[in-house]
DNA sequence: ACGTTATAGTTACATGTGAAACCATTTGCA
DNA sequence: TGCAAATGGTTTCACATGTAACTATAACGT
Protein backbone atom coordinates (compact mmCIF):
# COMPACT_ATOMS: atom_id res chain seq x y z
CA UNK A 1 0.00 0.00 0.00
CA UNK A 2 1.70 2.84 -1.01
CA UNK A 3 1.04 6.29 0.49
CA UNK A 4 -1.10 6.98 4.11
CA UNK A 5 -3.14 9.23 2.14
CA UNK A 6 -4.69 7.71 -0.62
CA UNK A 7 -7.57 9.62 -1.50
CA UNK A 8 -9.56 7.33 -3.78
CA UNK A 9 -9.29 4.05 -5.63
CA UNK A 10 -8.12 5.41 -9.18
CA UNK A 11 -10.92 3.86 -10.63
CA UNK A 12 -14.43 4.42 -12.83
CA UNK A 13 -15.98 7.05 -10.82
CA UNK A 14 -13.43 9.26 -11.83
CA UNK A 15 -12.96 8.38 -15.53
CA UNK A 16 -9.82 9.10 -15.86
CA UNK A 17 -8.31 10.17 -18.93
CA UNK A 18 -6.74 7.36 -21.25
CA UNK A 19 -3.80 9.37 -22.49
CA UNK A 20 -2.82 6.54 -25.23
CA UNK A 21 -5.93 6.77 -26.60
CA UNK A 22 -5.98 10.49 -26.58
CA UNK A 23 -5.95 12.32 -30.06
CA UNK A 24 -4.01 15.05 -28.83
CA UNK A 25 -1.66 13.41 -27.24
CA UNK A 26 -0.94 10.61 -29.49
CA UNK A 27 -0.61 13.30 -32.40
CA UNK A 28 2.49 14.93 -30.11
CA UNK A 29 4.45 11.65 -29.44
CA UNK A 30 4.40 10.80 -33.34
CA UNK A 31 4.42 14.16 -34.62
CA UNK A 32 7.91 14.74 -32.39
CA UNK A 33 9.09 11.13 -33.44
CA UNK A 34 8.73 11.62 -36.86
CA UNK A 35 10.03 15.29 -36.90
CA UNK A 36 13.29 14.22 -34.82
CA UNK A 37 13.76 11.00 -36.91
CA UNK A 38 13.87 13.43 -39.66
CA UNK A 39 15.60 15.98 -38.59
CA UNK A 40 18.54 14.14 -36.95
CA UNK A 41 19.78 13.10 -39.98
CA UNK A 42 20.59 16.73 -41.20
CA UNK A 43 21.08 18.23 -37.86
CA UNK A 44 23.95 16.94 -36.63
CA UNK A 45 25.94 16.90 -40.48
CA UNK A 46 24.99 20.58 -41.20
CA UNK A 47 24.16 22.70 -38.17
CA UNK A 48 20.70 23.46 -38.50
CA UNK A 49 17.91 23.63 -36.71
CA UNK A 50 14.47 22.26 -37.32
CA UNK A 51 13.29 25.89 -37.85
CA UNK A 52 16.40 26.91 -39.86
CA UNK A 53 15.35 24.36 -42.59
CA UNK A 54 12.17 25.51 -42.88
CA UNK A 55 13.14 28.57 -43.75
CA UNK A 56 15.56 27.78 -46.41
CA UNK A 57 13.01 25.53 -47.62
CA UNK A 58 10.36 27.91 -48.08
CA UNK A 59 12.87 30.42 -49.64
CA UNK A 60 13.91 28.10 -52.44
CA UNK A 61 10.33 27.77 -53.58
CA UNK A 62 9.69 31.37 -52.98
CA UNK A 63 13.09 33.49 -54.13
CA UNK A 64 12.86 37.07 -52.79
CA UNK A 65 10.43 36.86 -49.88
CA UNK A 66 10.68 39.14 -46.50
CA UNK A 67 10.74 38.05 -42.85
CA UNK A 68 7.11 38.90 -42.54
CA UNK A 69 6.22 36.12 -45.99
CA UNK A 70 8.27 33.46 -44.42
CA UNK A 71 7.14 33.60 -41.21
CA UNK A 72 3.80 33.34 -42.58
CA UNK A 73 4.86 30.17 -44.55
CA UNK A 74 6.71 28.43 -42.17
CA UNK A 75 3.85 29.54 -39.51
CA UNK A 76 6.97 30.42 -37.33
CA UNK A 77 6.54 33.74 -35.35
CA UNK A 78 8.58 37.03 -36.47
CA UNK A 79 10.42 36.48 -33.50
CA UNK A 80 11.90 32.94 -34.27
CA UNK A 81 12.29 33.71 -38.08
CA UNK A 82 13.97 36.85 -37.43
CA UNK A 83 16.42 34.32 -35.49
CA UNK A 84 17.37 31.51 -37.61
CA UNK A 85 17.65 33.75 -40.57
CA UNK A 86 20.21 35.20 -38.41
CA UNK A 87 22.14 32.35 -38.31
CA UNK A 88 21.34 31.60 -41.65
CA UNK A 89 23.08 34.92 -43.21
CA UNK A 90 25.88 34.53 -40.85
CA UNK A 91 26.40 31.03 -42.13
CA UNK A 92 26.31 32.45 -45.62
CA UNK A 93 23.27 30.06 -46.39
CA UNK A 94 20.84 33.28 -47.26
CA UNK A 95 21.53 36.28 -48.41
CA UNK A 96 19.20 39.39 -47.54
CA UNK A 97 19.05 42.91 -48.84
CA UNK A 98 16.74 45.66 -48.51
CA UNK A 99 13.63 46.17 -50.26
CA UNK A 100 13.97 49.44 -52.97
CA UNK A 101 11.10 50.87 -52.00
CA UNK A 102 10.48 49.81 -48.55
CA UNK A 103 13.29 50.12 -46.08
CA UNK A 104 11.65 48.22 -43.49
CA UNK A 105 11.43 44.97 -45.97
CA UNK A 106 14.09 42.70 -46.26
CA UNK A 107 14.82 40.27 -49.65
CA UNK A 108 15.79 36.73 -49.02
CA UNK A 109 17.37 34.59 -51.26
CA UNK A 110 19.17 31.45 -50.74
CA UNK A 111 23.43 31.82 -51.71
CA UNK A 112 24.82 29.46 -53.63
CA UNK A 113 26.34 27.63 -50.81
CA UNK A 114 22.35 27.66 -49.65
CA UNK A 115 21.59 26.15 -52.70
CA UNK A 116 23.80 23.06 -52.70
CA UNK A 117 23.07 21.95 -48.62
CA UNK A 118 19.53 22.92 -49.70
CA UNK A 119 19.72 20.25 -52.92
CA UNK A 120 21.28 17.75 -50.59
CA UNK A 121 19.01 18.18 -47.64
CA UNK A 122 15.26 18.25 -49.84
CA UNK A 123 15.87 14.55 -51.12
CA UNK A 124 16.70 12.95 -47.68
CA UNK A 125 13.95 14.86 -46.27
CA UNK A 126 11.76 12.80 -49.11
CA UNK A 127 13.47 9.86 -48.46
CA UNK A 128 12.54 9.90 -44.82
CA UNK A 129 8.72 10.90 -45.48
CA UNK A 130 8.73 8.32 -47.80
CA UNK A 131 10.36 5.50 -45.07
CA UNK A 132 7.30 6.83 -42.93
CA UNK A 133 4.65 6.36 -45.25
CA UNK A 134 5.68 2.87 -46.43
CA UNK A 135 4.36 1.92 -43.22
CA UNK A 136 0.73 2.48 -44.63
CA UNK A 137 -0.68 0.73 -47.50
CA UNK A 138 -2.17 3.04 -50.60
CA UNK A 139 -5.55 3.06 -49.29
CA UNK A 140 -4.48 4.13 -45.78
CA UNK A 141 -2.24 6.90 -47.42
CA UNK A 142 -5.47 8.40 -49.51
CA UNK A 143 -6.86 8.35 -46.04
CA UNK A 144 -4.59 10.36 -44.34
CA UNK A 145 -3.94 12.70 -47.06
CA UNK A 146 -7.58 13.12 -46.95
CA UNK A 147 -7.60 13.68 -43.12
CA UNK A 148 -5.25 15.77 -42.77
CA UNK A 149 -6.39 18.22 -45.31
CA UNK A 150 -9.75 18.55 -43.40
CA UNK A 151 -8.59 18.81 -40.27
CA UNK A 152 -6.15 21.78 -41.24
CA UNK A 153 -8.59 23.62 -42.67
CA UNK A 154 -11.19 23.21 -39.90
CA UNK A 155 -9.17 23.06 -36.67
CA UNK A 156 -7.61 26.47 -37.02
CA UNK B 1 14.47 41.94 -59.29
CA UNK B 2 15.40 41.05 -55.99
CA UNK B 3 19.50 40.61 -55.36
CA UNK B 4 22.22 41.34 -56.94
CA UNK B 5 23.10 37.87 -56.04
CA UNK B 6 20.70 35.45 -57.00
CA UNK B 7 22.20 32.19 -57.78
CA UNK B 8 19.44 30.23 -59.59
CA UNK B 9 15.91 30.31 -60.65
CA UNK B 10 13.98 28.51 -58.02
CA UNK B 11 12.52 26.57 -59.78
CA UNK B 12 12.41 22.38 -61.19
CA UNK B 13 15.88 21.93 -61.20
CA UNK B 14 16.37 22.30 -57.48
CA UNK B 15 13.35 20.53 -56.67
CA UNK B 16 12.57 22.29 -53.54
CA UNK B 17 10.20 20.86 -50.41
CA UNK B 18 6.94 21.47 -50.71
CA UNK B 19 6.15 22.36 -46.89
CA UNK B 20 2.59 22.23 -46.94
CA UNK B 21 2.48 18.75 -48.31
CA UNK B 22 5.61 17.00 -46.06
CA UNK B 23 4.06 14.78 -43.63
CA UNK B 24 6.29 15.90 -40.63
CA UNK B 25 5.79 19.62 -40.69
CA UNK B 26 1.72 19.58 -41.62
CA UNK B 27 1.76 16.44 -38.16
CA UNK B 28 3.46 19.04 -35.85
CA UNK B 29 1.28 22.37 -37.39
CA UNK B 30 -1.41 19.90 -36.86
CA UNK B 31 -0.16 18.72 -33.46
CA UNK B 32 0.42 21.79 -32.01
CA UNK B 33 -2.64 23.48 -33.18
CA UNK B 34 -4.78 21.14 -31.61
CA UNK B 35 -2.80 20.84 -28.55
CA UNK B 36 -2.71 24.45 -27.94
CA UNK B 37 -6.25 24.70 -28.22
CA UNK B 38 -7.27 21.88 -25.69
CA UNK B 39 -4.54 23.07 -23.48
CA UNK B 40 -5.50 26.83 -23.40
CA UNK B 41 -9.04 25.36 -21.78
CA UNK B 42 -7.33 24.51 -18.63
CA UNK B 43 -3.86 26.01 -18.51
CA UNK B 44 -4.79 29.45 -17.74
CA UNK B 45 -7.96 28.26 -15.23
CA UNK B 46 -5.27 26.31 -13.43
CA UNK B 47 -2.15 27.47 -13.97
CA UNK B 48 -0.54 24.16 -15.00
CA UNK B 49 1.56 22.74 -18.14
CA UNK B 50 0.52 20.12 -20.77
CA UNK B 51 3.35 18.30 -18.97
CA UNK B 52 1.98 18.33 -15.71
CA UNK B 53 -1.38 17.54 -16.67
CA UNK B 54 0.11 14.61 -18.44
CA UNK B 55 1.63 13.18 -15.45
CA UNK B 56 -1.90 13.99 -13.34
CA UNK B 57 -3.73 12.02 -15.98
CA UNK B 58 -1.38 9.17 -15.56
CA UNK B 59 -1.70 9.27 -11.51
CA UNK B 60 -5.29 9.13 -12.01
CA UNK B 61 -5.07 5.78 -14.02
CA UNK B 62 -2.34 4.09 -12.24
CA UNK B 63 -1.70 5.03 -8.43
CA UNK B 64 1.39 4.78 -6.51
CA UNK B 65 3.53 4.90 -9.54
CA UNK B 66 7.73 6.11 -9.23
CA UNK B 67 8.53 8.89 -11.37
CA UNK B 68 10.10 6.74 -13.70
CA UNK B 69 7.28 4.76 -14.22
CA UNK B 70 5.21 8.35 -14.90
CA UNK B 71 8.02 9.14 -17.24
CA UNK B 72 7.37 5.77 -19.28
CA UNK B 73 3.79 6.45 -19.27
CA UNK B 74 3.74 9.81 -20.50
CA UNK B 75 7.03 9.40 -23.12
CA UNK B 76 8.58 12.39 -21.11
CA UNK B 77 12.30 12.26 -19.95
CA UNK B 78 13.03 11.93 -16.67
CA UNK B 79 13.80 15.17 -15.72
CA UNK B 80 10.40 17.41 -17.33
CA UNK B 81 8.85 14.52 -15.17
CA UNK B 82 11.25 15.63 -12.13
CA UNK B 83 10.31 18.94 -12.78
CA UNK B 84 6.82 18.59 -13.25
CA UNK B 85 6.33 16.65 -10.02
CA UNK B 86 7.92 19.84 -8.19
CA UNK B 87 5.68 22.18 -9.02
CA UNK B 88 2.40 19.24 -8.42
CA UNK B 89 3.40 18.77 -5.03
CA UNK B 90 4.18 22.05 -4.04
CA UNK B 91 0.75 22.99 -5.56
CA UNK B 92 -0.73 20.15 -2.83
CA UNK B 93 -2.05 18.02 -6.02
CA UNK B 94 0.28 15.21 -6.17
CA UNK B 95 1.42 13.56 -2.57
CA UNK B 96 4.62 12.14 -2.65
CA UNK B 97 6.33 9.40 -0.29
CA UNK B 98 9.31 6.99 -0.44
CA UNK B 99 8.95 3.17 -1.40
CA UNK B 100 9.22 0.83 1.52
CA UNK B 101 11.41 -1.62 0.17
CA UNK B 102 13.55 0.89 -2.01
CA UNK B 103 14.43 4.23 -0.75
CA UNK B 104 15.32 5.55 -4.09
CA UNK B 105 11.79 5.29 -5.37
CA UNK B 106 9.32 7.51 -4.98
CA UNK B 107 5.26 6.91 -4.84
CA UNK B 108 3.34 8.59 -6.27
CA UNK B 109 -0.65 9.67 -5.73
CA UNK B 110 -3.30 12.59 -6.46
CA UNK B 111 -4.36 14.51 -3.82
CA UNK B 112 -7.86 15.24 -2.99
CA UNK B 113 -7.13 18.35 -4.34
CA UNK B 114 -5.55 16.98 -7.53
CA UNK B 115 -8.49 14.61 -7.81
CA UNK B 116 -11.40 17.35 -7.62
CA UNK B 117 -8.85 19.19 -10.73
CA UNK B 118 -8.68 16.25 -12.28
CA UNK B 119 -12.60 15.49 -12.36
CA UNK B 120 -12.82 18.75 -13.76
CA UNK B 121 -10.33 19.00 -16.20
CA UNK B 122 -10.76 15.39 -17.63
CA UNK B 123 -13.92 15.61 -19.26
CA UNK B 124 -13.57 19.30 -20.27
CA UNK B 125 -10.25 17.94 -22.54
CA UNK B 126 -12.49 14.89 -23.74
CA UNK B 127 -14.99 17.12 -24.96
CA UNK B 128 -12.20 19.35 -26.98
CA UNK B 129 -10.98 16.33 -28.35
CA UNK B 130 -14.70 15.33 -29.39
CA UNK B 131 -15.29 18.86 -30.84
CA UNK B 132 -11.96 18.29 -32.83
CA UNK B 133 -13.02 14.61 -33.75
CA UNK B 134 -16.76 15.91 -35.28
CA UNK B 135 -14.96 17.63 -38.01
CA UNK B 136 -14.27 13.84 -39.51
CA UNK B 137 -16.94 11.46 -40.23
CA UNK B 138 -17.85 7.96 -39.09
CA UNK B 139 -15.43 6.18 -42.07
CA UNK B 140 -12.47 9.08 -41.04
CA UNK B 141 -12.30 8.70 -37.79
CA UNK B 142 -12.25 5.23 -38.17
CA UNK B 143 -9.12 5.29 -40.74
CA UNK B 144 -7.34 7.68 -38.65
CA UNK B 145 -7.65 5.72 -35.65
CA UNK B 146 -6.49 2.92 -37.46
CA UNK B 147 -3.71 5.05 -39.24
CA UNK B 148 -2.51 6.57 -35.99
CA UNK B 149 -2.12 2.75 -34.16
CA UNK B 150 0.28 1.68 -37.15
CA UNK B 151 2.52 4.45 -37.49
CA UNK B 152 2.35 4.53 -33.76
CA UNK B 153 3.53 0.86 -33.87
CA UNK B 154 5.83 1.06 -36.47
CA UNK B 155 8.17 4.52 -36.07
CA UNK B 156 9.73 4.33 -33.15
C1' DA C 1 31.53 -8.32 3.19
C1' DC C 2 33.07 -5.16 -0.41
C1' DG C 3 33.86 -2.76 -4.35
C1' DT C 4 31.88 -2.09 -8.98
C1' DT C 5 28.05 -1.09 -11.64
C1' DA C 6 23.25 0.18 -12.30
C1' DT C 7 19.18 2.79 -11.12
C1' DA C 8 15.95 6.72 -9.17
C1' DG C 9 15.83 11.18 -8.95
C1' DT C 10 17.62 16.14 -8.71
C1' DT C 11 20.56 19.98 -9.96
C1' DA C 12 23.27 22.89 -13.12
C1' DC C 13 24.22 24.66 -17.48
C1' DA C 14 23.46 25.80 -22.01
C1' DT C 15 20.11 26.56 -25.41
C1' DG C 16 15.51 27.39 -27.41
C1' DT C 17 11.17 29.94 -27.37
C1' DG C 18 7.34 33.39 -26.84
C1' DA C 19 5.61 37.92 -25.25
C1' DA C 20 6.38 42.42 -24.88
C1' DA C 21 9.14 46.43 -25.56
C1' DC C 22 11.62 48.68 -28.85
C1' DC C 23 13.52 51.17 -33.29
C1' DA C 24 12.98 52.53 -38.00
C1' DT C 25 10.13 53.34 -41.71
C1' DT C 26 5.89 53.82 -44.05
C1' DT C 27 0.94 54.78 -44.41
C1' DG C 28 -3.27 57.21 -43.56
C1' DC C 29 -5.47 61.24 -42.84
C1' DA C 30 -6.42 65.95 -40.99
C1' DT D 1 2.72 69.07 -45.11
C1' DG D 2 2.85 66.92 -40.54
C1' DC D 3 1.54 63.84 -37.09
C1' DA D 4 -0.73 59.60 -35.35
C1' DA D 5 -1.14 54.87 -36.24
C1' DA D 6 0.45 50.73 -38.47
C1' DT D 7 4.08 47.65 -40.11
C1' DG D 8 8.75 45.09 -40.60
C1' DG D 9 12.11 43.57 -37.96
C1' DT D 10 15.30 43.10 -33.78
C1' DT D 11 16.30 42.97 -28.90
C1' DT D 12 15.27 41.89 -24.19
C1' DC D 13 13.37 39.28 -20.58
C1' DA D 14 11.29 35.41 -18.44
C1' DC D 15 10.61 30.84 -18.81
C1' DA D 16 10.68 26.07 -20.81
C1' DT D 17 13.49 22.20 -22.26
C1' DG D 18 17.37 18.83 -23.06
C1' DT D 19 22.00 17.09 -21.83
C1' DA D 20 25.24 16.07 -18.72
C1' DA D 21 26.89 15.91 -14.16
C1' DC D 22 25.80 14.64 -9.60
C1' DT D 23 23.80 12.29 -5.11
C1' DA D 24 21.83 8.51 -2.92
C1' DT D 25 20.49 3.93 -2.80
C1' DA D 26 20.31 -0.76 -4.47
C1' DA D 27 21.95 -4.87 -7.07
C1' DC D 28 25.57 -7.74 -8.63
C1' DG D 29 29.76 -10.36 -8.78
C1' DT D 30 33.65 -11.93 -6.49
Amino acid sequence: MPAKRRPAPATAEHAPLQLEHFLPYRLSILSNTISQAIADDYQRRYDISVTEWRVMAVLARFDGLSAREVAERTAMDKVAVSRALARLVEAGRVHRSIHDDDKRRSVLSLTETGWTMHDEVAPMARAREREVLAKLDAEEQAWLERILDKLQLTVR
